[in-house]
DNA sequence: CTTTGTTAGGAAACCGCTATACCATTATAT
DNA sequence: ATATAATGGTATAGCGGTTTCCTAACAAAG
C-alpha cells in the first residue's frame, strides 16, 4: 500500500492537521515541527495522492481537449500533434492536467463533451478541429463552460475561438512574392470557396492589389484539392499555348504544392530557375522535396500553447471573451524561390 | 454546483445507498425502488463524480503514457500522434483513463514516472519513444510496475516490450524486389549500427541470402543518415564510372529515399523505369513525391492499440510478461516499383 | 495578578461515493 | 408454531486529504 498522510503524521509525532499544514500553508508551525514532517515526509517517501487532494479541495485543475483523433490521422494531418503538444505544455506548466476525450466515435460530440467535464468536474474545455459542431456548440453556450475553440468556428460567434489568420498568411505570400521581384504569379487553389485554401487566396489578392500587382482571372488556377487535380490543373495552365508562362506559383496548400511540382517535373521547367514556387505549411515533405520548398507556416505548437495559456487566463477570469488570430504566419525560406536580394 | 448522489437520493426518497446499489449493483432493490430512483436521476440528469467513485472504490483504471514529445515533433516523427491515438482508444474502449506525461523537460524520467503514477495511483505504465532509458528502467523494476514498452529496449531484458520487426520488414524488401525481378539492388543504409535502419540492412540482406542473391560489398551504401547525405552517397555510387547501375535501390528510411530521389533526379533517372526504389514506413511525403514511393510500412496506430490491449492484459494477469514483436510489415504499392506480375 | 492576545497544534467535519454491517419485514422450511 | 432464510432498505464507516474551529500555553498589557 502507498503512504499516506496519517502515516507521515505518526512517523512525525503530530497529527495530520499539522502534515497537511506544513505541506501546504505553512500557517503557525513551529521551525521544529516542520523540520519533523519534513524529515517524515521525506524519509517516507511521501507523495500526496492526488484524486483525494483535489477530491478534498474540490478543484481538479483538470482540463478536457476534445479532438477527434480519427484513425490514426497524423498523416492527413501531422498539425493535431503538435497543436496538442503545446496545449498540454502550458496547461501541465500551471499545474492543470489534460483529459483527452476523442469525438471520432461519436455521434454527439457535444453531449459527450458535457458528460466528460461533469463526470471529471473539469474546469474547461479545449476543442480542436472537426470535433466542433453546432450540437456541441450549443451545449457549450447553454451549459456556460469555458472553453477555448482552436480553429475559427464560422457558424456561431458567441464561442471563444483563437485561431491563425490564413488571409494574413495569403498576404504574407504575396509580399514575398513581390520582395523576389516576382510580378507575375499564379496562384493554385481548391475549387471550394469556404476553405483554407480560399482564405489564402483571398489575402494574396487583396495584398497583390495593394501593391499594384492586379492579379488577372487567367492567373487564378481553381482545381480539385488533390494532388493530381493540382498536377492536371497546372499542365493545363503552363501548357503549349496561349498565355506567357508566370515567373511564380503560390500553391495554397502542400498537397496541392505536390501535384504542382509533379506538373513542373513532367513539363520539364526546373525550380526556381524556370519558375519559382511557394506554399503554406510545413508538412514533412517540404522539406523533402527536391528542391526544399519556400512555405509560408505557422507555429501550431505555438498556437496550441497560445490556447492552454488562454484557458488558464479565462478561468482566473471567467469573463474574459476571447476571439482572435493569435498566431503569425512565419515565412521558411527554401529553395524554391530567390531569397530577395538583401 | 452539481448535482449530488444526495440530491438524487432526496428526490427519491430513499437513502444514498439505495441509489448507489441502484445505479451499481441491483443487488436486493425491488423493481418499483429502482425506477423511483433511475427517474430521480434521469430528472436531475445526475453524473457520478469520477473522482469520487474512483476515491471511494479505491480504483482509478488510469494509465500513464509517458512519452518525449520534444517541442512538436510530429513532422520528425509522425508516428508519435498514430501509436498514441492507438493506445487511447484501446486504453478507453475498457473504461479506463489515460494521463499524458511528457519527459522532454525531464532530467530524470524514471523519478518522474513513478511520481506521477504514486500521485494519481495509477495503474501501470506505457512508455513511448526516446523517454525510456536506463535510469527509467531500473525505476520500473525497482518499483515493479506494471508496464509496456513500445519499442524494443536493448539494455534491459527484463522489460516489456512490444514492437515491430525491422528485420523482418527487411526481409519483406528482399521479397518484394524478388517478387518485381529486381536481382540486383543497391541498399541505402545510415552509418550507425544500432540504427532501425541496419536492423532493415540486416533482415534484407539474410532473405536475400536465402533467396540466392547475394547482396555484395558494393552494394550496400552507408550514409549519413540525412537527406544530403544519401543524395550525395547515391550520385557517388551511380556516377559517372565503373559499375554497372543496379536495377533497384532500397532506402533504409524516408529520409535517405528523399536524399535519394534527389540525386536520381540530378543523374536523370526516372523511377521505376530506369531504376526502381522502395523505402520504409509511409511518411506524409512517400505519397506526395513524383513518382509515389512504394513502401514498407507499419500499421503504427495499431501497434498503440495493441500496447494498450496488452496493458490492460498484463492488469488482469500481472504475472504476464511480454516480450514480442507484434506489429507485421506491410508493402504499400506506389509506383517506384514495378508490381509484379501476378 | 488578572485580562487579553497570540501562537502552535489537534479534533473533527467534510468532499461524494461505495460497501459493509445491520435491521426490519416477509417467505420458506422444519 | 418456531426457526431459518431471503428480501429490501438504511445507517455508517471509510477512502486521503483539507480546513474550520477549538484549546492549550504562553506572552504582553493593564
Amino acid at each position: 500500500m502507498s503512504v499516506t498522510i496519517t502515516d507521515v503524521a505518526d512517523a512525525a509525532g503530530v497529527s495530520k492537521s499539522t502534515v497537511s499544514k506544513v505541506l501546504n500553508h505553512w500557517t503557525s508551525i513551529s521551525p521544529e515541527t516542520a523540520r519533523k514532517v519534513l524529515d517524515a515526509a521525506e524519509r517516507l517517501n511521501y507523495i500526496p495522492n492526488s484524486r483525494a487532494v483535489s477530491f478534498a479541495r474540490q478543484v481538479t485543475k483538470n482540463i478536457v481537449y476534445l479532438t477527434d483523433f480519427g484513425q490514426g490521422t497524423a498523416y492527413s494531418n501531422p498539425h493535431m500533434f503538435d497543436i496538442m503538444c503545446g496545449v498540454h505544455h502550458e496547461l501541465t506548466r500551471s499545474g492543470y492536467t489534460m483529459t483527452l476525450v476523442d469525438t471520432s466515435e461519436e455521434t454527439f460530440p457535444g453531449e459527450r463533451a458535457i458528460q466528460e467535464i461533469r463526470r471529471r468536474s473539469a474546469d474547461g474545455l479545449i476543442i480542436h478541429g472537426s470535433a466542433v459542431n453546432e450540437e456541441l456548440a450549443a451545449m457549450i453556450l447553454k451549459e456556460n463552460v469555458p472553453h477555448i475553440i482552436i480553429g475559427h468556428p464560422s457558424f456561431d460567434n458567441r464561442l471563444c475561438w483563437i485561431d491563425t489568420d490564413h488571409t494574413l498568411a495569403g498576404e504574407y505570400a504575396a509580399v514575398h512574392m513581390a520582395d523576389c521581384g516576382y510580378l507575375d504569379v499564379l496562384f493554385v487553389a481548391g475549387k471550394r470557396s469556404d476553405t483554407i485554401s480560399n482564405q489564402r487566396l483571398k489575402g494574396f489578392r487583396k495584398k497583390m492589389l495593394s501593391l499594384k500587382r492586379y492579379v488577372p482571372h487567367h492567373r487564378v488556377g481553381y482545381t480539385d484539392a488533390t494532388r493530381l487535380g493540382a498536377c492536371e490543373t497546372v499542365l493545363t495552365l503552363l501548357g503549349e499555348d496561349a498565355l506567357p508562362r508566370p515567373q511564380a506559383i503560390v500553391c495554397a496548400n502542400s498537397v496541392l504544392a505536390a501535384g504542382t511540382v509533379k506538373a513542373l517535373g513532367e513539363l520539364g521547367l526546373s525550380v526556381p530557375k524556370d519558375i519559382a514556387l511557394l506554399t503554406f505549411d510545413t508538412y514533412p515533405c517540404t522539406g523533402m522535396l527536391d528542391p526544399v520548398l519556400t512555405v509560408i507556416d505557422i507555429n501550431v505548437y505555438d498556437m496550441g500553447a497560445q490556447a492552454g495559456s488562454m484557458m488558464i487566463r479565462k478561468l482566473e477570469n471567467p469573463d474574459l471573451f476571447v476571439q482572435s488570430f493569435t498566431t503569425l504566419p512565419i515565412l521558411i525560406q527554401g529553395e524554391s524561390t530567390v531569397p530577395p536580394a538583401q
